[in-house]
Order: C-alpha cells, then structure tokens, then sequence
RNA sequence: UCCUGAGUAGCUCAGCUGGUUAGAGCAUCUGACUGUUAAUCAGAGGGUCCGGGGUUCAAGUCCCUGCUCAGGAGCCA
C-alpha cells in the first residue's frame, strides 16, 4: 500500500540530511556568488556579487553604485581613503555596465535595498556605452524599439516575474486537480472556429497551414480520452486589431472537461481565476509593491464572483440608460436601447463592470453571436450556453468558454449554416458519433490576465516580446 | 479596415498671427563636494526641425503628398 510521506512525517534527520544532498549535488558550481536576495542571510558576511550598475551617484570622496542581478537591488559603497585604484575605477562605471563585485553586508536604513556592501574589491566585466535608457521619461516609441533593454527596469522586471507566477498558478491548479496537460498543434490545417482571420504560411506539398488561434478542438478530442486535460500554449491571430488589450501572438490555457455542463464550467472557471489571483498575492508582494498596486482590491477577489445572463445584462444596460451608438446611412450617429441579440462591445462592457469589485461571468449569450461548436440552451434555444468572465478595474474579457454541442445532428446543422467545410470537421464530429459525452471549456487568455493582476496600462509591457500589428522586433 | 492625434539634440519636450545665429531639462564630457536616493553646483560639446514637393522676400511654423508612431472602434483571450 502506497503512503504518501510529508516531509513532517519524515525523520528529522533523513529530512535534512535528504535536503542537504540534493543542494550538494546540483548547486555547488554556483557558490563561487551570493546573490542579492540572499543578503538578509549574510549581513556581516563577505559576499561576492556579480550583477549590473543599475545607478550611480556620489558625492566627492563618496561613491555609491546600485547593483542588480536580477534577484534584488543592493547599494555598493566606496569610500576614495581606502582604496584610489578601486575609486577610479568605479568613478568610470556607467549604467548597466557588468561588474563583479565583492565586499561586507551591512545592513543600512539609508540603502535603497535594505543593505549596503563596503567596496573591496572590484572587477568590471565590461564597460556600457552610453545605455540608452536613462532614469528618466521616454515615451512608449522609444521603449517598445529598445524593449531588449528596457526588460531590465525594475517595472518591466517586477511584470515579468507575475506573469511567471500566473503561469506557475495556471499549471499548479490544474496539475493539482486531476487535469492532463495535453498539447495542441501549433500548425494547423484550417480554421477552428472559422471565423477570426489566420497567419498563413506553406506546408510543402500540402498546400497552406495556418497558425492555431485556439486548441480547444483538439482538447475536446484528448477530454475523451483523458476526461479532464487542459492545452497551455501561445496562440495567433491574424485581426488587424489595434488596442491595449491585444496582441497578434499570445497564450492561452484551455481546460476542457468530460461530463461538465455550463454551470459546472463557471464553477471551475471561478475557482480558477481565484486561485491565479491569491496565489500572485501570495508570492509577489514585493513586485506587485513595486508596481503600486493596490492589492486591497486583488485580495477582494474571492468567490462567488457575480453572474448575470446576457438577457439580464441587456435588461440592465437599459435600465441605467447605457445606450448604444447606432451609425446611421446618411453616416450620423444616433443612441438607441440596446437591442436583445447584438453582441456586447467594450462600453456595454465597462459600463456593467463598473459597478462590480471583483470579476463578473455574462452566460447564455445570442446563439447567433456565438460559434457553431457551443451548445444551445435546451430551454431557449436562441441562446448558446457560453460564458464569458469579465474582470473588474477596467481589465475586460479575461475568459470564454462553454458547453460545447454534443448532438451529431444538430452540429452538423451548426457546420453547415456558418458555411464551413464539412470534411475538415469529420474527425471532430467523429467525437459525437463515438461515446459522445456533455462536456465543457474556456480559455483564459494569459496576458490579458496578467495585465489585470499586475495593473499594467498596456498588453504590451506584459509579454516579453509583444508582436503586435504594427511591431514585431525586437 | 475606419476615426483621431503626433513626429524638433541620445531621451522628454517648448518654440505665439511665418521674421536675426532653433531653446530648456535630463543624458554625455571636464571640474568641486564623506551618505547619495531622478544628488547638487560650475563649465563644455551636441540639430538633415521625419522624407519629398509647393506657396512666400522669408517656412520648424502654411498647403499637398509619402513614411513612421500613438490612442480608440470593430474582432476577440
């Protein structure tokens, strides 16, 4: 019988001397360094720091370099008295030039980081050039051409370390509640949902692939086999869309479940975006601090979140007289009720999302607006049982799933009245003629939830290298 | 694709109804300073005013055109 030992349950012994190795036996290369968030441990220690000169200031015989390495910021201090060669060589530091730099922990109120290192000796790996971004304005031209450089400031590196952590609660979350993670093609032969436009490219003599914009088809077919998988993987799209919360390339994780109908989807979703959203409270105060963001409104994320039906959302909007801009022949606007059937935009959006703290799931939209794959409401058949989940603070669509269609028949109708190709959809339709189940999905896209968490004006600063429509290098 | 706005020093910007040799702050270089936090102070260098065409005695400024970028819409995660 299998029994699953926690390390509290472990002799003391065994534990240590189990940690003991495994640190002995992978890291011992790297204890030629410390770094910077290890400095608490080593305050009167001799350390040795390898890192970038992030600034420098001083004040005659004074000199302090701030040094990072990525883990941290710390303070460098040298004192001219005590060493001219050591002075002059630090006096021709310029930012972000590399330096290995070694010296005493001192911990100092007056440091920026907490601590100070007394200067004993210095090497430069290599002397910058006129870096070009300054700790100064620059505007967002100027920042995207140098995003290379600019992943280095404290703001674009505190970003990258949440959307790290966002992946790490994606996976935890479904690793830990019995999802296969299963991968989906990048490279695909047709269009999943048939209608958002696709980066093309040649496949040999196959004539035309096209860049996946979603793998929620082919992890429908692997929930058949796995019952609950989920695909984690960067998705593209083709649209010529121009705005702060798109991107051409970006990742998307898709769970889909076996035997879930659209509530047990919300439920799932909720859960989800709960877990994401502490999780990053949990282990990134120190970046979301550095961000200022305002985590009294992260931490009010907890479900339940608010669920309304788009007929109550309608019903809503015209009650509190958001109405919708109606372009006229003649070319004139006029502001009409919203009218039932006509998918949300980004003001009907904001202007239901306003009124909410935390996320709000919009369910059993128009069929008509919705994509040939999800399910009708078996009590209103002109709604589709698909969900979306809004995120408050302005953030907007960070979710959209449904119950898929799990009558052959009826998806097949659904094929032939959005006038896509019968035979590229055999396989798929393979999985309602074989043990068709109800089963349901979403996907969450990564960077749009990312810039939620973390604050970010711009979908941009949260990818590495955003591709966007008018940029693609660096 | 549509609507709106912008392009002047390495960076961020000012430059009025067209009028001497186009300015400031930061950055760079030189010097001063023993606790700086975007240090301060003194001095120096730095320009294809996005490209092309036009109007004018005269264009950074006005007109046309091209390019680049930004914000928004639609589509969506």
């Amino acid at each position: 019988m299998a029994v699953a030992l926690r390390p509290q349950q472990l002799n003391k012994t065994i534990f240590y001397s189990l940690i003991t190795f495994t640190i002995m036996s992978t890291t011992p290369r790297y204890k030629s360094y410390q770094r910077i968030e290890q400095l608490p441990q080593l305050v009167g220690e001799k350390v040795t720091l390898n890192g970038w000169v992030a600034n420098k200031t001083g004040k005659g015989k004074l000199l302090f370099i701030v040094l990072r390495d990525g883990t941290g910021i710390c303070q460098c201090v040298v004192f001219k008295p005590n060493s001219e060669e050591i002075f002059e060589t630090a006096k021709s530091l310029t930012l972000e030039s590399s330096v290995q730099i070694t010296g005493t922990v001192r911990s100092d109120e007056r440091s920026p980081g907490g601590f100070d290192i007394d200067v004993e000796e210095l090497r430069v790996f290599q002397l910058a050039k006129d870096y070009p971004i300054t700790p100064k304005d620059h505007g967002v031209d100027f920042l995207m051409t140098n995003r290379h450089l600019w992943l280095r400031s404290t703001r674009q590196h505190a970003i990258m370390r949440i959307r790290a952590s966002v992946v790490k609660a994606i996976r935890d979350f479904f690793d830990g509640n019995g999802f296969t993670l299963v991968d989906s093609p990048i490279l695909t032969p047709a269009a999943c949902e048939g209608t958002s436009t696709l980066f093309e490219t040649k496949y040999f003599d196959l004539g035309s692939a096209y860049l996946s914009q979603s793998g929620q088809l082919y992890a429908e077919a692997s929930a058949m086999a796995q019952g609950r998988v989920y695909t984690f993987g960067p998705t593209f799209r083709a649209e010529r869309s121009k705005t702060r919360r798109h991107l051409t390339e970006f990742w998307m994780v898709e769970p889909e479940m076996a035997f879930f109908d659209l509530n047990d989807d919300m439920d799932l979703a909720e859960e989800f975006v709960e877990y994401i959203v502490q999780y990053v409270l949990k282990t990134r105060q120190q970046e979301l601090k550095a961000l200022d963001r305002d985590i009294t409104k992260l931490e009010k994320v907890r479900r339940p979140f608010h669920r309304m039906s788009y007929t109550e959302a309608v019903e809503w909007l015209n009650n509190n007289n958001v109405k919708l801009d109606k372009k006229q022949p003649d070319g004139s606007t006029i502001q009409i009720d919203f009218p039932w059937g006509e998918d949300f935009g980004a003001p009907q959006e904001e202007a239901i999302m306003e009124q909410f703290e935390k996320p709000c799931i919009i369910h059993r939209y128009p069929s008509e607006v919705k994509a040939f794959y999800m399910k009708r409401d078996p009590d209103n058949p002109k709604v589709a049982m698909a969900m979306d989940m809004l995120a408050p603070e302005g953030a907007g669509e960070i979710i959209g799933g449904s119950q898929r269609e799990d009558n052959i028949e009826l998806l097949e109708e659904r094929i032939k009245e959005h006038d896509l190709p019968m035979e590229s959809f055999e396989w798929y339709l393979d999985l309602r003629r074989y043990g068709s189940v109800p089963h349901s999905g979403f996907g969450l896209g990564l960077e749009r939830t990312v810039k939620w968490i973390s604050g970010a004006e711009h979908i941009r600063e949260v990818a590495p290298f955003p591709r966007m429509l008018y940029r693609i290098a660096p």
